[in-house]
DNA sequence: TTGTATGCGTTATCAT
DNA sequence: ATGATAACGCATACAA
């Protein structure tokens, strides 16, 4: 197939390469007649725009990057929505890539994505993803990077997060209130930030009420549906029944409910569920399922903002954190009555 | 930033230019120690390889694109990772962009992409995607594309398609088996091929079974939740009570047996419901939902391969059509007992 | 307003 | 095995 350029469109109307050139790119220095005249035959001859060409002359390319690490999940899909919605209006494409939650296609998708192609990138790590040197290497060369939700504290970078201690001891302490005494977390993949945060806010949640807590009510595993199905499954076969669950996301939460529940357990009567990241399916199971709803489309927008900032100031710009809030949504699951 | 490009490192090993680009593609015809010399001297300096301007020489990206109208529902998703499992071995990249169900960004998309982007695209077309001149225009350019799930009858082009007659056809036959004689179809947005494949299975399913059939047990809306929400309400304010729904979806589905449910109407007893494209979702509802199963990582795979071959042949592949088929999984939504 | 010439960073061709 | 140089398609400084 081969490719029409300027230099053809140029030579079919006896004018130079500039002149076609200036027609693409609303130059003033150009007259009303000749742009049209260029752009009508562009179209005709089927001309198409090499962006390559035009990106490595400009060292810009008006792409964003983003790298996701799933999305089964409604939550990085409505991030990226967030995102997308800022990035559109100033003009950006987005190149979206999944790293299926493995660090060497990740790191893969970076540099793929980070060698010209983009000219920032907004990121959340991988569940797999222990080693951020390479990462720390980018910010520091001046790579514009933003680094959303799955990040960890040592990396020296923009970020925006979501204050997963103060929602994780909210929706504790909503347990406790409740009444229930032996609530159990399951907190998913240990070694990620949020994670870590999130059995703070549970086990800090029990110190303020002065409830006893043993370790043995944290309970790790990965975040899908089947580790809540399996751990539930576990307890049960352990006769250790806890009277509530606070998970560190809705499938967890989940997969255990309708494990208790197929045994014959009623939530929230015998055991209650709360939940994290609120999911569409939590509020359709039976019964509807308590959680922290995070504020997905807003983490995207402010994400895009911070990169754009930073793509504006260059290398003087300073690493900022963000910081969202949400909301606990209370639904059955957790309501004694 | 200042990038470092191979003359830097040309100067710094009082090399040439050529050399320092024979050690980083693997060539032969290089000494094992220059190459050495070259590649550490290269990490040292932080060189990073600048894309653009290896794909403007070689004409190749080794990138392959995908557009999807969203990623709320699990199976864009799914076809995604399919697509990239046979990409990635490939050692291609996948650049994924989501035209929101809108027209305009999707065109910005597959025109961003299309310009020397990506070698090569797979593409489901929003729901608001009524005109085809451009990707037909594109395809007729020898541009390899390949159109899967989502798309028009007219275009003129390979395609990997799910059986959709078929399926919804066993599935209304199912819905008939069990006894329901007064079966609606929510069919979501009309004008899509897939709602009219799927439409044209449930009618004749009925002319199969010599049941009578009415143009007003179909339904047009949009494809979300809501719309199913919506339309349960308006029969149930018309009193006009179906005995059983199929629907195009199981977020229809799921959203129209809500508000049956929430009116004190038994399901499967006084009404019956089946979704289509099983999601994860259908399965944790109570009661579970009845649905066809479309072989998701498969479609992804399939067009993928396709795409390979067709970017492999060049101009001279000639268009083919996949259509795979599925499974329906009948659960209790759908069990007369 | 238009044309000429140069360079962006890389690979590829042809010498040496 | 290595080096010089011409592309690739475009934008732009400068000249006209």
């Amino acid at each position: 197939m081969k490719y029409i350029t300027i230099k053809d469109i140029a030579k079919k109307l006896n004018t130079s390469v500039s002149t076609v050139s200036r027609a693409f790119n609303d130059k003033s220095d150009i007259s009303a007649k000749t742009k049209e005249l260029v752009l009508k035959t562009a179209k005709e001859m089927g001309y198409r725009q090499n962006r390559m060409a035009k990106n490595l002359v400009q060292k810009r390319t008006y792409n964003i990057g983003i790298v996701v690490p799933e999305f089964v999940n409604s939550f990085f899909p409505e991030v990226i929505m967030g995102a997308q919605e800022v990035l559109f209006k100033k003009g950006y494409q987005v190149l979206i890539t999944q790293s299926n939650e493995c660090y060497t296609t990740e790191l893969k998708n970076v540099q793929s994505l980070e060698n010209s192609m983009v000219d920032g990138l907004l990121i959340s790590l991988s569940s797999e993803t222990d080693n951020i040197d390479y990462y720390q290497d980018l910010v520091n060369s001046g790579f514009p990077i933003i680094f959303f939700n799955r990040t960890y504290k040592e990396i020296k970078a923009s970020k925006v997060l979501f204050n997963d201690y103060k929602w994780a001891m909210f929706a504790t302490e909503h347990l406790i209130r409740q009444g229930y005494k032996n609530i159990y977390h399951l907190q998913g993949i240990k070694s990620l930030t949020l994670s870590k945060e999130r059995r703070r806010g549970f086990v800090d949640a029990h110190k303020k009420h002065k409830l006893t807590y043993d370790k043995s009510q944290v309970i790790t595993s990965g975040f899908h549906m089947e580790d809540g199905e399996k751990i539930a499954a576990q307890l049960i076969e352990n006769n250790t029944i806890p009277d509530a669950i606070f998970a560190a996301n809705d499938q967890l939460a989940m997969g255990a409910m309708s494990v208790f529940k197929k045994h014959g357990f009623k939530v929230p009567k015998d055991i209650a569920f709360v939940g994290f990241s609120e999911s569409k399916m939590g509020s359709m199971v039976e019964p509807p399922l308590s959680s922290v709803k995070q504020p997905t489309f807003e983490i995207g927008k402010q994400a895009a903002k911070l990169l754009l900032d930073q793509i504006e100031a260059g290398t003087k710009h300073t690493p900022q954190t963000v910081k969202l809030d949400g909301e606990l949504h209370i639904r059955e699951s957790s309501l004694k009555k």
